[in-house]
DNA sequence: TGAGTGACTGTAA
DNA sequence: CTTACAGCCACTC
């Protein structure tokens, strides 16, 4: 029941989120864009669910820029701290100057 | 094998 | 602004 040989699709993300610079975010439908999964941004975010500490999920937030992950690192304002740390201006669950700093994942075509 | 679920997205009312 | 439905892919039971 561990697929851990099988979390080459996670592993995937998680490069892609890994990648994405400081100060800076993503969206699931850019990562999920780049992993030719146009369709399947609900993958993404289902691969962070498993996304090690390594993983700057906090960094990944939905095609509007609001922290609809939040919930997930403790439904605090610890996703938000984590982004205003970086130097991201967050304002209720929303991300200011969202497009501004929008970081769009390099296209990783498939081996 | 089939049904349910999900950190999404787009369109519609 | 909210609510609802449909589409998409991968995984679990």
């Amino acid at each position: 029941m561990n697929q851990s040989d099988n979390n080459n699709y996670f592993e995937r993300v998680w490069a892609l989120v890994r990648k994405v610079p400081v100060g800076n975010v993503t969206t699931y439908g850019a990562l999920a864009e780049a992993l030719s999964l146009r369709a399947g941004a609900r993958m993404v975010g289902w691969a962070l669910n498993g996304c090690p500490p390594d993983v700057p999920a906090h960094r990944v937030v939905n095609r509007l820029g609001m922290l609809s992950g939040k919930v997930h690192f403790g439904g605090n304002e610890t996703m938000a701290q984590l982004l205003r740390s970086e130097g991201v201006e967050v304002d209720e669950d929303r991300i200011v100057n969202f497009k501004n700093i929008l970081w769009q994942p390099p296209f990783n075509p498939i081996s």
